[in-house]
DNA sequence: GTCCAGGATCGGA
DNA sequence: TCCGATCATGGA
């Protein structure tokens, strides 16, 4: 596949050429990220053309993207693109292939549902986040809705992340650890607290290794090794991989994409026909379905 | 007041 | 192994 490219900067936005499609709207509001949302900052406005810019905090900096359905364009410094940006969008991966190979693991009806999902889910990419940033979200988002995701996220961000230039930065397992169960309940967590906790304990004392969870040979290794913390099972575990270790093969299957399994696939799917890409099918069906249930 | 939210845990059958 | 109750909280 082509590299991605940086063609101009203008305003410190840059424009991207890339290979595939990118949809900044579907990509920051399909539920994998809770730290972004429209754009309110004063900065220059996006290059003509755009719609729905979107800005957030990640990997410790402060980030705009927008996109004209052609281009994409970043808010930010090249040398950040080439090092951060590019890999949080899924640019270096190859999304024509993916589609192809996702179309072409079903057949029939299947085959037709997944057509549709993916037309309505076009663009979206998975981000490639901070590993315990996608784990401790995804802790606090059991039994949850995602306005209050959000709330909760934010109000530990201001509490205990580091402060940047613009906003705060996702706090550390060290700083969770060191603010008490107690102050991480008062902030709104509920009975996700302790789990949260206890998680931030153990990486801190380097108990549990994140990056031992990124290097495994096998990704049931890795979703065992998560399933090892209290609070996080199958459902968190699979997202922690797909959203924050880059595991795109993790298929998490909550009461949306259950949903989908039982009322247009027959109430079976087997995710491994997918292959390396199954998080990637798991995604498109997932907004798919959220979406039909708006309208 | 009731129900539900990108679930997981625990106790009892 | 399976199943139901329970877990905080806030918005609909």
């Amino acid at each position: 596949m082509r590299a991605p490219t940086i063609l101009s900067e203008i305003n410190h936005w840059l424009e991207i050429s890339f290979e595939g499609d990118f949809s900044t709207a579907r990509t920051f509001d399909c539920g994998q990220c809770f730290r972004f949302g429209p754009c309110s900052e004063e900065i220059p406005p996006p290059p003509t053309g755009c719609k729905n810019a979107v800005s957030g905090i990640a990997y410790g900096r402060w980030v705009a993207f927008a996109d004209n359905g052609t281009h994409l364009f970043v808010y930010g410094s090249p040398e950040d693109f080439h090092a951060i940006w590019k890999q949080y969008l899924g640019l270096d991966a190859d999304y024509v292939h993916a589609n192809r190979q996702i179309l072409h693991a079903l057949s029939g009806t299947s085959q037709q549902h997944m057509q549709a999902a993916l037309e309505a889910s076009r663009g979206i990419r998975i981000l490639r986040q901070e590993p315990w940033e996608a784990l401790c979200s995804f802790i606090i988002s059991q039994n949850n809705n995602i306005p209050r995701i959000r709330k909760i996220i934010e109000a530990l961000c201001r509490a205990y992340g580091e402060k940047i230039p613009v906003g705060y930065a996702f706090p550390t397992p060290a700083a969770l650890a060191r603010a008490g169960q107690d102050a991480i309940f008062s902030l709104g967590a509920g009975f996700r607290a302790s789990y949260i906790w206890e998680a931030a304990c153990k990486i801190a004392c380097g108990e549990f290794s994140l990056s031992q969870v990124q290097n495994t040979q096998t990704y049931e290794e890795a979703r065992e090794l998560l399933c090892s913390l209290r609070g996080v099972g199958p459902k968190v575990s699979a997202c922690a991989l797909l959203f924050g270790f880059g595991k795109t093969e993790a298929f998490p299957i909550d009461v949306w994409i259950q949903r989908v399994i039982d009322v247009r696939f027959g109430g079976k799917l087997d995710p491994t026909v997918f292959g390396n890409w199954a998080g990637l099918a798991q995604q498109y069906l997932f907004y798919y379905e959220r979406c039909a249930a708006c309208q």
